[in-house]
DNA sequence: ATCAGTTGTTTTATGAACAAAACATCGGTT
DNA sequence: AACCGATGTTTTGTTCATAAAACAACTGAT
């Protein structure tokens, strides 16, 4: 229950957000051009060349990037597997809050960018489950949904306070 | 859909994890002990009093953190609010992936503390609405839960594939 | 009163992630 | 041949979050 045990684990995050961006960049590049090389995965993230020199190199160096005679960079089979992981976790969380949650488009996509390499394998495998079967035809999760968005809608309607707080902690102590 | 427009807001987050843990750190102290310095932060956070000084230096010029004549630490109305914002986060997110994606204890409360400073707070209430309901006594909510509930113990006994990433883009596509 | 332990600060150093600017290379123009 | 623009790297500097160590001030025990 104290923070310490986990605030430690912070740190074993061998994927920062930086290098998840930098990878994703390039897949999203080979996607969209074709090829993708250092400049190009810099005019995309909106850093420097030089910056995106530096963190490339390290990603060559653990073997997530390739990068041929030509300077033409690629994803190994590694790097692959960190995007897939990522865009996974990223995909699932936006659609569950985007399309669930109903936060706009916009909100959702900035709070699953911001997320996405932070959950566990478990977590991103058991929110698909969740997900699926939410958005599924299965006429239970219809009419949960249904009854959901109903209640939300008069909720939103006759505004809430803004402070919530006080009910999250009945919700966890009771 | 360019990551670029989402990538530059990750910069905006004015309470880091680091900041975040050290203002929850002096909450939980003056709950357990009554009182709180620099060195009981530093221990409940298993960082250094060198580094919590400076680190609680940069809160007290940021106005979240007061301190007393003798050295005692405590929150500032500002700093309350924001410990008021991650800790329900932080409560909610555990008690999703807990109570709903029935993850073990100890995942869920290292996932909800990597994100807990960073959803937003429209997010964060959204949440709050959706658990509140899905493990309310309401039938329609109950049902669904027993149904999915039901469904991922089938699932999990059956082992599935390890990578699951396919599935997440035919759902993200369809 | 002294001496040891606790506390807080300062200083010095590290690593990650960036920017900015200088530099080198290469391909094509003129 | 000389130049130009695009590209990649290197160097230098900044900020943030940390550790480590030296230091000063206070506390309490003897």
């Amino acid at each position: 229950m104290m923070a310490s045990d986990v605030w430690k684990e912070y740190e074993s995050n061998e994927i920062s957000h930086s290098v998840a961006h930098h990878l994703v960049a390039i897949h999203e590049l080979m996607g969209d051009l074709g090829y993708a090389r250092v400049s190009d995965v810099a005019r995309v993230l909106e850093i420097t060349r030089g910056s995106a020199s530096l963190t490339l190199k390290a990603l060559k160096a653990r073997g997530l990037v390739l990068e041929d005679r030509n300077k033409f960079l690629k994803l190994s089979k590694d790097g692959h597997g960190v995007v897939d992981s990522v865009l996974a976790k990223r995909t699932i969380v936006r659609k569950f809050l985007n399309e669930v949650l109903k936060l706009d488009a916009h909100q959702a996509e900035v709070d699953a960018c911001k997320v996405e390499h932070l959950l566990s394998a478990k977590t991103g495998e058991q929110l698909l489950h969740f997900v699926r079967f939410l958005l599924s035809d299965d006429p239970t999760a219809r009419q949960f949904l249904t009854e959901f968005w109903r209640k939300l809608a008069r909720t939103e309607d006759g505004q809430w306070p803004v402070q919530d707080v006080d009910q999250l902690f009945e919700l966890e102590f009771r």
